[in-house]
DNA sequence: CGCGGAATTGAAAATACTCAAAATTAGTGG
DNA sequence: CCACTAATTTTGAGTATTTTCAATTCCGCG
């Protein structure tokens, strides 16, 4: 947790400090909401376990997931800017997240130098994960887009120390086209084909990727495996 | 300038501290660029006069353009994670900034906690920007995207003092269909038929909104104008 | 005046969507 | 633990939106 979450490179007093300011752990269960746009924004949150959505809600009452976060990622920052949360966030599974009160995390931004660093480059490490999506979102195919999906799951659960290459969806099939600007049936259908082609191993949510430089390359845009015949 | 831009509700002798680290002043012209991906990052620039865009490319040599940026705006917060820039950024037309060396700017965030809380600000809306822009690619068809974008920069010019119905596009029809997922065929089309619908009047890169309303409720997803029989 | 990049327009093609139905899975209560 | 219902997923067929390819047209500029 420690690892990939706030601290990362900084000294035994200053964790000590920054857990002091760490407000209650909450525990959500599975399609509770962490928050909702408009609220008051209070703290930001860092997932302990478990996994979350979070989307945006357009005029006409369409959704839009703007991403999925898993343990040690934080949640909340698009709130700092109008004090109200711009999106909604909701668990995918029984999760855990523990309050970061954002008053209290900017008090201690003038002691702690260097978690004032770390903490401007997790935002502007989220600014860049959302350049990612637009370049996906605006510019790839479906087939290219569902790979990209892939592999970026398997390096962030490779990051946490499991397996790149078997792991569950804690997202439904509807959340995974949503994010991906595709349909539920358009996900159904890549499945097939990837499944077909020999690329993954899929059973109900747990996936299984046979060849995992393919689908990079793929992600890339280096290969690409024909509509099928 | 100072009202849009890093100073905001700054007291006059913090923006006198501001002022004196802010950097020398930098010219471009059209096409040239301010930074390139993978440059270490020493500044965050700030748009005097002038527009730009920035861009991420992909493996495959594509680009996808991230946004637009006018005066006023702030330019690389994308670098501060990877202390390198993470996208292209590109004059559109004679513009100049002014060079913000981060490293200065840090120093000042200990001693002037409001710029550190209006900065944290900035990059929130960076962050909310770009969610956006991920609900405009991920579920709006084309006219609504295209309604988004000209209501969008309607809104940024009447930000700025110029008027909101009546304005140069900057960017050429590519920039436009890049940025907003399409072709710039469709762009074209798109364009010839709001003109033919009376929304607006359009003169190569000069724009008129005749009916802002209808286009606003297009943008919202209200109202749709038929693919036209 | 003519060249060249940018923009427009048209026709054909492709990708992904919609609608519908069937199959599978998950959840609930007996 | 099983059975039943509801929800999710898969699959198919037809359709729609947008792209691709191609041919002009429009302008700025030397």
């Amino acid at each position: 947790m420690h690892q990939l979450c706030l601290p990362m490179g900084l000294e035994d007093a200053d964790i000590e400090r920054l857990d002091q300011i760490i407000g209650k752990r909450r525990r959500l269960e599975r399609d509770e909401p962490l928050y909702k746009m408009g609220e008051p924004f209070r703290n930001l949150y860092a997932v302990r376990f478990g996994h979350f959505k979070t989307y945006q809600i357009n005029a006409a009452g369409e959704a839009q997931i703007t991403g999925f976060q898993m343990a040690g990622e934080l949640l909340g920052m698009d709130a700092i800017s109008a004090d109200r949360h711009h999106c909604d966030a909701v668990a995918l599974e029984d999760s855990e997240v523990c309050e970061i009160p954002f008053a209290h995390l900017q008090d201690l931004f003038g002691q702690v130098p260097a978690l004032l660093r770390h903490f401007h480059r997790i935002m502007s490490q989220e600014i860049t994960r959302e350049q990612n999506v637009m370049l996906l979102l605006g510019n790839m195919r479906a087939e290219q887009r569902f790979a990209v999906f892939l592999v970026n799951l398997s390096a962030r659960y490779a990051a946490r120390g499991y397996s790149s290459t078997r792991f569950q969806l804690r997202m439904s099939r509807e959340d995974i086209g949503n994010y991906l600007g595709l349909t539920i049936e358009s996900i159904s259908r890549l499945l097939s084909r990837f499944k077909k082609l020999g690329l993954v191993q899929v059973d109900k949510r747990e996936v299984v990727l046979l060849e995992p430089a393919r689908l990079k390359a793929m992600a890339a845009g280096t290969e690409q495996c024909s509509p099928m015949a």
